[in-house]
DNA sequence: CTGAAAGCGCTTACAG
DNA sequence: CTGAAAGCGCTTACAG
């Protein structure tokens, strides 16, 4: 086995802007208005520095670029997540993907971050010239992120959205829509009786947007076809939990012929409960969940009917959305709901 | 609603070296040396300086900083695909974060390339200074990306690995410990009839490592039990192509009594065709998934036996691996195999 | 212990 | 149409 020799640093690295001038003969300024399609210049000697562009593999340095023009060119993804290591079990793929799309078509850099932020860190982000704009995930009723960096002035976009909207941009999920027509598509099949499996508590408690929305547009819900309430607060992310709510649920109302849950996996524990207990899905109870679709709802038997986002879309949009705020593209602040989807699969029937 | 004035840029990103400098009564390179921790500095200077830097919340420009050392302190992770959408049904998320989590240990910056790639865009991360380092995923025996790379001596690391390994450093799932592991543990459980649903034909024949270790490994595990050949190659990511390749397997091998997949998706498939012709799962046939956990095995009912690798574990080291390269820390190739963890859960029994 | 000088690679007025 | 000069914000030898 032949031992090569590793250097550090690559040698093509060191074509410079100067060293193309040397080649073609011209100035630095000279490549540099080519460089970026400036002003007139003569077409034999634009013929010559290509030329030399390319016989040397020159391309410009990026941050050396980003240094003289100012911005940064990069954004940020932020989720606030004590241990990153679970972030799989909140957020989708697709945020990612859908983010990094959107940057790279805009020729922006992404960095995620998917930590605890403290706001001295948050600021540093700006004031060190690390980023040029934040994308805002999970954000809060009253979140210290939104008041921070309003405050300062610094560029933002909310995936969610707070309490005082005041000239804000943001995308974020109709829960209460969605709640809404989840029970215009169960009451249409006739269910009366229908139990909701939502968010955690502690998600309600400090003010996370779907804890709160789902909550509200259940209320209106009810209100809306005089039905009465029947729901449990739960562990979004573990089968387990949906399992033992909908027990919780039924032990206590077992006339119930529809479960309505907000995650895929308490969904399909709400399944196993009701099999367990020799009831049969859809035959005996319907159950949907409303949320992000993905594979998910076509893994559970029976296939889960949902109201569902595309985080892919989602995401993509934000950060279109914050490329154009930093571009001053923007007249005033865009607000955006995006009302889910109803996909229709095994899991709901009417009532018999 | 009063309109605000929204400036594109912010006042406060003013604030540079020289300020500091001028604030704290001493010049530039003092404020540098004390913000980089240089040499001796006069104790009284330096504090001088850190009050000077705390009442005007100076923090160093990033891009500046960079420019001047050299390192660009970006790193990329890349995963070709033609299509980012779908790349949710491909790749998880825990490997977005465990790379950003090694990433923002180390100090670095990752961006995530989601998209197809030209050999000419690839060199010019590295020659515009946009990235010191890639890691690159899905990685074909024979990969333009390894060959371009080595051949610019341009620092990267694989998760996975191609077939000429020589002072290449990786990371990959050994997929054929894997494959034999699954049949010791069935064959222990008594099986000898065992189906296995593969990657699909077109992943083999561009020679995309886990297709093509997994059907080495499935020939070591015949021969080592002396079992016969009895396998589909099937599409990875839909439950329908679980659900048909199982029905194809059973319609001319209906001994079997287990099948091994590669994917959640697929096993999810298989179990659902199994019950619907009134197999029981596990009491008639095992089902089994080699490939990443997370939640998808106890969405399944019965919950999924599976062998698997943590994606956020394996990114998470594999991006340690590349900054560790980058500082020169590693004296040779480093070059790991990950074997998967077993671990049984419903969908598995001993034959009756 | 500290400052004046040069330079990282580029772009943008400013003259010619 | 093109070049000389200044500067983006920082760091690193080099003198003192």
């Amino acid at each position: 086995m032949t031992k090569k020799n590793t250097p550090s640093r690559n040698e093509n690295r060191g074509v410079t802007i100067a060293d193309v001038a040397k080649a073609a003969g011209v100035s630095i300024p000279t490549v540099s208005r080519i460089l970026n399609d400036k002003e007139y210049v003569a077409e034999e000697t634009r013929q010559r520095v290509h030329e030399a562009i390319r016989t040397l593999g020159y391309t410009p340095h990026t941050q050396a670029r980003r240094l003289r023009g100012g911005a940064t060119m990069t954004l940020a993804l932020h989720h606030p997540i004590e241990s990153p290591h679970d972030l799989s079990s909140v957020i989708e793929t697709s945020y990612f993907t859908g983010t990094a799309e959107a940057a790279s078509e805009k020729e922006y850099f992404i960095n995620f971050l998917v930590s605890q932020l403290t706001p001295e860190a948050l600021l540093n982000m700006y004031r060190s010239n690390q980023i040029d704009g934040i994308i805002l995930l999970q954000v809060r009723m009253d979140d210290w992120r939104v008041n921070l960096l309003r405050e300062n002035n610094y560029p933002f976009v909310m995936i969610g959205r707070c309490a005082d909207l005041e000239d804000l941009s943001f995308i974020d999920l109709d829960f209460e829509t969605a709640m809404v027509a989840a029970f215009d598509y169960l009451v249409e099949l006739g269910h009366r009786d229908i139990g909701f499996l939502t968010y955690p508590q502690s998600w309600h408690k400090t003010g996370l947007g779907p804890a709160v929305r789902s909550l509200d547009g259940y209320q209106h819900a009810l209100s809306k076809y005089g039905l009465r309430s029947c729901y449990r607060e739960i562990g979004l992310n573990s089968v387990e939990e949906g399992f033992e709510g909908t027990n919780d649920l039924f032990r206590e109302n077992p006339e119930l012929t529809a479960i309505i849950t907000v995650s895929h996996l308490t969904a399909a524990g709400s399944i196993k409960a009701l099999t367990q207990h020799g009831r049969n899905v859809p035959q005996d109870c319907s159950v949907m969940a409303i949320g992000f679709g993905g594979n998910f709802a076509s893994v559970v038997t029976p296939s889960l009917t949902t109201l569902e986002w595309s985080p892919y879309e989602v995401s993509y949009r934000a950060t279109i959305l914050m490329t154009e705020k930093l571009a001053n593209e923007l007249s005033s602040a865009q607000q955006i709901l995006v009302p889910p989807k109803l996909i229709v699969r095994e899991s709901t029937k009417e009532v018999t």
